[in-house]
DNA sequence: TATGAATGAGAGTTCATTCAT
DNA sequence: AATGAATGAACTCTCATTCAT
């Protein structure tokens, strides 16, 4: 194996204290740039004791990344049940998806940057763009064949490029210099999705939630 | 100084041998993952070579990024003279970008890997992508102008969120399953640049090179 | 001290696990190449718990040899009172030391690699070859003041010579591509060693327990 | 590869420098007991250069191994073409391998120790000493059909058991407390070996140099 | 100019041992 | 008496860099 568990209480203190101070050193340097010491110091235990529950720097980056997936995931599987109509609903796919990568940007370039040398990394990184990127694709379908999508767009070329948009903005939010409203960003990300897609305008569009009545041609 | 001037012909042979395999392994295994002697082994000159001509890897690395950078906005830069209805300039900026960043793509990764830990880079990746923002940002503020595009869309947001958009797709183009036709995705990439700012669609639109006449709504 | 003494049953049951799994565990890894957790992990206890009656992986080893030292000469310590004829005696002698070696073969070998950095195991291990050295160097002696044996043999030499042989025998046996019958095998040293110091062949030789009546020359 | 080979002369004394230097620290504390420093220490260079020449520590030691088969091989394999009488041929085959094993004893010890975790140098132990005895072997089975030696003896305990004697005195000899003549040794260990398979006393017995003519029965 | 031998700081990892529970 | 978490010294090995040739 290569996770060992804690048997009491104090132990699942410190692996979780391990798991916290690793993830937070893993984004201030990368995972090359991270040395053991660094997790260790961070997380006040002595060098020994990461290997009492992880056999390698990798299944402690790896544990990590069990994490951050489910943090991700929880965050946007939540209710696509609502039969609300497109827009809305792709308004608040975006809210929650940037929302979640926001908190996790860092961190998945820094798995990035170990899927350079590591199929496992590799593997998570594109699977988990590949759900978001697939439910792009589907909702795409679903909404040329229910006649409000441009049919001529190819699902396979629209669904990467929209997801990519997204989530290229959420990268590099935190760069910004001046920060960005998050309602207006939101608000944005959706009526270029939905106008790219040829989706008809909504009454009230949510780009415009002043009092300027829609904006587009 | 940093990076050393060969002197004779020979020399500089060497040199442009030694800079052409780092990028190569550069691409290969990332920048911490590349050893000096994958370098010259790839070059098929000595340990003790590249430092004739480089003070560190980091000095090699940088060279490879003025040559990167350099064939990037060469590729980019040119003619945007053309006073042709928007449409047709993006279609046209897409189609450089993509060509340029499909060839760079994974070189350009390498950099970002750097960037982690080295302010020089980070000024290097971040300028770069700032070009073409500012770039998408401006054109959109002349349309908005002009009266041709959506007077409400924020071009602080929409500017990366465009930039992005074909950015993402070109970054993970090389790694689809399937390959994707050049011609459809900058015609669908450009459709949706379009269509999200509101763009009135021309004549004929570049999202429908077939038979089918424009398809947007 | 080095050994704690348990006090009630139960740490006599552990110490005692303890003792079996480490012999076991030395066999099978050597010394070094013995953990302590591979002892911990065969005995079914926890890791401190080896703690509890030994103060350290080399006292561990220390009492797995004075249970094997105690093994060794149990076995052939036994009756040398028989006032029966040297023949037989030596074929008696071979018998139980083949027998009691064969047993403790590898953990001998072990010993002798902790002997290496050890000078309390060097003492043991020599010390008991030294007693078997001496058991035939003074039966040769006496056969030679009975005008049984060659008395120009050098006991100083003959002495270490037939040990080691039967002793090296021994302690290859059970690597033994094919299984040898033990009988023949006392037989046959038993014969090289009588011939060997210039006994007379006894009436009915021990190396010919077929109907091959003697067999030397 | 395993070993790698210096290109300059430099390159050369250096690698072999780390070789005798690795056997004198293996021979004093064992395999599991040398450190990489205890041989860079010893051969007067620094950490890293051994790993120039040999990819781990393990590859050093085979290397030394090599060059102790080799030493070996190259004492013993010598004439054996001489048609002599046995007794003679025996006599210079093991004053050959006395000398030999001796000057090798201890390497061979470690050697041993290194076995037990590591198949290959199971293997060349094995080897090594599988050589002698099928000589032995062999030599008995020629003697037998010449009608030289006992036809009853088993080759097969026979020639482990002699080669053993020979083998396990040569092991201990540097060990004694008073040395012993080399001449002595060789004559008296040829006596049992002639007479312990039976073969007929040469006119002039070498184990008596001495004026007493011949000793056996 | 080019070579490749040599360096040595520093990395990840192991494991005997200690100690709080 | 027993547990297992925690420690940290010590180890092997890596690799950017220096330097004699």
């Amino acid at each position: 194996m290569s996770t060992l568990a804690p048997t009491t209480p104090r132990g699942r203190r410190t692996r979780d204290a391990v798991v916290r101070a690793a993830r937070e050193v893993f984004e201030q340097r990368g995972f090359d740039g991270t040395r053991m010491s660094d997790i260790t110091d961070a997380a006040g235990v002595s060098h020994g004791t990461v290997y009492t529950y992880f056999t390698s720097k990798e299944e402690v980056l790896a544990q990590v990344c069990d994490d951050l997936a489910g943090e991700v995931f929880a965050a946007v599987r939540v209710p696509d049940d609502l039969r609300a109509d497109p827009v809305t609903r792709i308004h608040e796919g975006n809210r929650r998806y940037l929302q979640a990568y926001a908190r996790n940007a860092r961190m998945l370039e820094v798995v990035e940057q170990a899927a350079t040398t590591n199929e496992r990394f590799r593997s998570l990184v594109d699977g988990l763009r590949a759900v978001f990127v697939q439910k792009a694709r589907a909702s795409l379908e679903q909404y040329q064949d229910d006649g409000l999508a441009d049919p001529a767009l190819d699902p396979e070329i629209v669904g990467p490029a929209l997801v990519g948009m997204v989530e290229s903005f959420a990268r590099r939010w935190h760069a910004q210099p001046q920060p960005l409203d998050a309602d207006r960003v939101v608000d944005t990300l959706t009526t270029l999705w939905a106008r790219a897609i040829g989706l008809p305008a909504p009454a009230s569009s949510p780009a415009a939630p002043n009092d300027d009545p829609g904006g587009s041609a």
